[in-house]
DNA sequence: ACCCCCTGCGCG
DNA sequence: AAAGCGCGCAGGGGGT
C-alpha cells in the first residue's frame, strides 16, 4: 500500500469513499489545489490508518483529511477500526459559512469595534493552536461564492452520491478550496478557523461517541422502573391474545392506580374491563379513601360517588380532558402544566401530579426505550454536531441529551473501569464575563463561585445576584428581576451593555456572532414583514410587531452567551479528545492492551483506552480503566485550560470544572 | 392510515 | 409594563 509522501507536517488530503471500502485520495497544495493525480485505494481505511500511524510514530503532524461529510464518511471507517486525528468537514464548515454569509448584509456592524461593541481591554489573545487546530489557512484573497453542491449540505447525509467518484473528488477539492478562501476572508480568520477546526473535530468525536456508547445497566434501569411503576406490563400478560399487538399495552400498575384515583376524584367511574359498575367502583373508591387529602377542602362534589352522576373517566394524559373536568368542578385553568396545577385545591391534584411524573418516566424512558436503545450494555444515540443554531449539539434517538437525573443510576462503568464526569461550573455567566471585558464582573468570575462573588452588589444576597445574572442572559424581567437588573446595569455596565447591545441588534433585525464567529440566523421573512423591516415604511403599530421584535432580542441576547459557551465547550471537548489519544498511546498499548507485547495495529484499536462517552453542552464523561482515572481527570482540566486560552485568550476569568471519578453517574456531584 | 401541530416536560 | 434562552420526544387531537 504505497502512498505518495508529501511534506512532513500539516498536509491536507482529500478523501472520497468508493464502493466496498475503497476510496479515492488526493493530496492538496497549500492553496487547496489537487497535487498530482488521485490515488485509488482498495482499502481506504488501511491507507488512512497507515498514514495516521506514520505521523504518530514520527512525531509529525497528522494529516488533515478533507472529506465531504464526516457523519457519513467516518462511521464506516470506525467500524473498520480506523480512527483519524483531524479532518476538515466540508459539510459542517459549509453550515458555518452559510450562516455567516447569508446574513452578511444584515450584520450592520455587530462585531466591529467601531460600532459600539464592548471590547475587552486586556491584551489580545495569544492563540497558540494545538495540533488539531493548526491555523494553516492560506492568506489568500476572498471569494465569497456561496451555493455549494447539494452533496455538501449538512442535511443531505443520505444524498445520492455522484455516479463517478472522480467527479465527487473534483467537487470536493473545489468546495474545500473555496472554503479556505472564505475562511481567510473572515473578519477574524484565526478565530473562525479555530471554529472550523473544532467543529470538524467535533464531528469525529460525535461519531466515536456513538460507536463507544454510554455504559448502561439495563438491569438497574429495569429494577428502577419496577420499583416506581410496578412490574413490566408486557411481561405480565403475554398469554394468548390473538392479534396481541393491536391493543396498546396496559398501564403499569402504579399508573393505573393513579389514573383510577384521578377519575374517582372527578366523580367518574372506572373505565376498566371488568364492567362499568362493580369492579370499577371498588377500585376507584378504595384508593381514594386511603389517600390523604390534607389541605383539600374542595372535595364535596368531586367526591360524589361514581354511581351518582356517572361522569366519563378522565384520561390524565389529555390536557383537554383535564381542563374540562376541572372546569366542571368550578376550576378554570390556563393550562395543565405542573406549576399551574401545584397551586390548585382539588382532590385530583395530588394523584395527578404523581401520575404526570411517573407517566413521563414510563413513556419517555420506560421499558420500550430500554428495548429500543440499549444493547450490549450500551446506550447508543446519534449526536448532531451543530444541531442547535447556537452550536450546541443535538441528538437523534433516545433523547440522549435529556436523560432524567433519576436514571443516572443506570449509567455504571464496566467492572474495573470508572466514569470521569466533568462539568463546567457556571459556564454561561463566566463566558459573559470573559466576552464583555467588564473588570468588576470578571473579577467576580475569577473565583470559584461567581454568584457569591457578585452577591456584595446585591446586599449580600447570592440568590438575587444569580437571578439578576440569569435575567441579563435570558432577557427575563418578571417580578423582582427588573429591579435586580437595574442594579446589575449600574454596577456592571459593560457586562449588562454587552447583552443589551446584542438584544438591540436582534430587535432591529440584525444578526450576532459568538466569540469564535458562529452567526445566528437572520430574521424570517414573516418577522420582517411583521416588524416593518421588510421595506414597508408605514409600520403599523401592531402589538404583535413589538412582541416579535422583543422576542428576537431575547434570542440574540441569549445567543451571544449560549453560542460562545458552546464554542468553549466544543474546544474543550476536542482538546480533550486529542489529549486522551495521547494518553492511550503513552500509557500503553503494549502494557495494557496487548499481552503478547506486539504493537497493536491502528486497525485493532485499543480496547483499554479511555473513551469519551458523553457530551451534554457543558459536561463530559470519559469511561476509562480505574488506574487511569487520575490521569484522565488531570487531562480534562488541561483541556479546559486549553479552551479558555484558545477561545478567550488571556483573561482573569476562570472556568473551573467539577470533576468526579465515580462508578455510577448518579454519584457525581 | 398518516401527517402535523399543540401541549407538556426532560435536559442544559 | 412585560418578556427570560435552546433543544428532543411522546401523546392527544384534528385534518386529510
Amino acid at each position: 500500500m504505497s502512498y505518495p509522501h508529501g511534506t512532513i507536517g500539516s498536509v491536507r488530503v482529500a478523501v472520497v469513499p468508493g464502493p466496498d471500502g475503497s476510496g479515492l485520495l488526493c493530496e492538496l497544495d497549500d492553496d487547496g489545489s489537487g497535487r498530482g493525480s488521485p490515488l485509488r485505494a482498495d482499502d481506504l481505511g488501511a491507507v488512512l490508518a497507515e498514514r495516521e500511524d506514520q505521523a504518530r510514530s514520527s512525531g509529525a503532524e497528522p494529516v488533515r483529511w478533507v472529506w465531504a461529510n464526516g457523519a457519513s464518511v467516518y462511521p464506516p471507517l470506525l467500524r473498520a477500526g480506523t480512527r483519524v486525528a483531524r479532518c476538515h468537514d466540508v459539510a459542517l464548515t459549509e453550515a458555518l459559512l452559510c450562516a455567516r454569509d447569508q446574513s452578511a448584509d444584515d450584520r450592520l456592524g455587530w462585531g466591529r469595534p467601531d460600532a459600539g461593541e464592548p471590547a475587552p481591554d486586556w491584551p489580545a489573545p495569544d492563540r497558540a493552536a494545538p495540533d488539531w487546530a493548526a491555523p494553516d489557512w492560506p492568506g489568500r484573497g476572498a471569494s465569497t461564492s456561496a451555493g455549494q453542491p447539494a452533496l455538501f449540505e449538512p442535511t443531505q447525509a443520505g444524498a445520492p452520491a455522484p455516479p463517478d467518484p472522480a467527479d465527487a473528488l473534483d467537487m470536493l477539492i473545489h468546495a474545500h478550496k473555496d472554503q479556505l478562501a472564505r475562511i481567510a476572508a473572515d473578519e477574524h480568520p484565526a478565530r473562525f478557523g479555530l471554529l472550523v477546526a473544532a467543529e470538524s473535530a467535533g464531528g469525529l468525536a460525535a461519531a466515536e461517541m456513538t460507536q463507544a456508547g454510554l455504559p448502561w445497566r439495563a438491569d438497574v434501569h429495569d429494577a428502577l422502573l419496577t420499583e416506581l411503576l410496578g412490574p413490566h406490563p408486557a411481561s405480565q400478560r403475554r398469554q394468548g391474545r390473538r392479534g396481541a399487538s393491536q391493543a396498546p399495552p396496559p398501564r403499569p400498575a402504579r399508573l393505573a392506580e393513579l389514573a383510577a384515583q384521578i377519575s374517582a376524584a372527578f366523580g367518574a367511574s372506572e373505565p376498566g374491563s371488568g364492567g362499568r359498575d362493580g369492579g370499577g367502583q371498588a377500585l376507584a373508591g378504595q384508593p381514594l379513601a386511603g389517600q390523604p387529602l390534607a389541605g383539600h377542602s374542595h372535595g364535596s362534589q368531586a367526591l360524589a360517588g361514581p354511581g351518582a352522576s356517572a361522569r366519563r373517566p378522565v384520561n390524565p394524559d389529555s390536557p383537554a380532558q383535564l381542563l374540562r373536568a376541572l372546569a366542571a368542578d368550578g376550576i378554570r385553568l390556563p393550562s395543565t402544566r405542573t406549576a399551574v396545577l401545584a397551586g390548585v385545591d382539588h382532590p385530583a391534584i395530588a394523584p395527578l401530579l404523581e401520575y404526570k411524573e411517573l407517566s413521563r418516566l414510563y413513556s419517555a424512558f420506560g421499558w420500550t426505550w430500554l428495548e429500543t436503545w440499549v444493547a450490549d450494555g450500551r446506550f447508543r444515540s446519534e449526536y448532531i454536531v451543530g444541531g442547535v443554531v447556537s452550536g450546541r449539539w443535538a441528538s437523534r434517538g433516545g433523547g440522549a441529551l435529556q436523560i432524567p437525573r433519576l436514571l443516572r443510576r443506570a449509567v455504571v462503568a464496566d467492572p474495573g473501569w470508572v466514569l470521569v464526569v466533568a462539568d463546567a461550573a457556571q459556564l454561561e455567566p463566566r463566558v459573559l464575563a470573559a466576552l464583555a471585558g467588564d473588570h468588576a464582573f470578571a473579577a467576580a468570575a475569577a473565583g470559584g463561585d461567581l454568584y457569591a462573588e457578585l452577591a456584595g452588589a446585591f446586599g449580600g444576597d447570592r440568590a438575587k445576584a444569580k437571578l439578576a445574572t440569569l435575567s441579563a442572559m435570558y432577557g427575563g424581567a418578571g417580578g423582582e428581576a427588573g429591579q435586580l437588573l437595574a442594579v446589575l446595569r449600574q454596577r456592571f455596565p459593560a457586562a449588562a451593555g454587552y447583552v443589551e447591545a446584542a438584544a438591540r441588534a436582534g430587535e432591529e433585525g440584525r444578526v450576532v456572532r459568538s466569540v469564535l464567529g458562529r452567526t445566528c440566523p437572520p430574521p424570517s421573512a414573516s418577522w420582517r414583514a411583521l416588524t416593518g423591516q421588510a421595506g414597508d415604511p408605514e409600520a403599523e403599530p401592531d402589538p404583535q410587531a413589538g412582541r416579535a421584535s422583543r422576542a428576537r432580542g431575547r434570542f440574540t441576547r441569549n445567543f451571544v452567551v449560549q453560542a460562545s459557551a458552546a464554542d468553549w465547550a466544543l474546544v474543550m471537548l476536542v482538546s480533550l479528545r486529542t489529549r486522551l489519544s495521547r494518553i492511550s498511546m503513552a500509557n500503553g498499548p503494549s502494557s495494557l492492551d496487548d499481552p503478547s507485547g506486539l504493537v497493536p495495529s491502528p486497525r485493532a484499536p485499543s480496547e483499554m483506552a479511555p473513551r469519551l462517552v458523553f457530551f451534554q453542552h457543558d459536561e463530559v464523561i470519559v469511561h476509562c480503566r480505574a488506574e487511569q482515572a487520575d490521569a484522565v481527570a488531570a487531562t480534562v482540566s488541561s483541556a479546559a485550560a486549553d479552551a479558555t486560552r484558545l477561545v478567550f485568550g488571556p483573561t482573569p476569568v476562570t472556568f473551573p470544572l467539577n470533576v468526579a471519578v465515580v462508578e455510577c453517574y448518579a454519584d457525581a456531584k
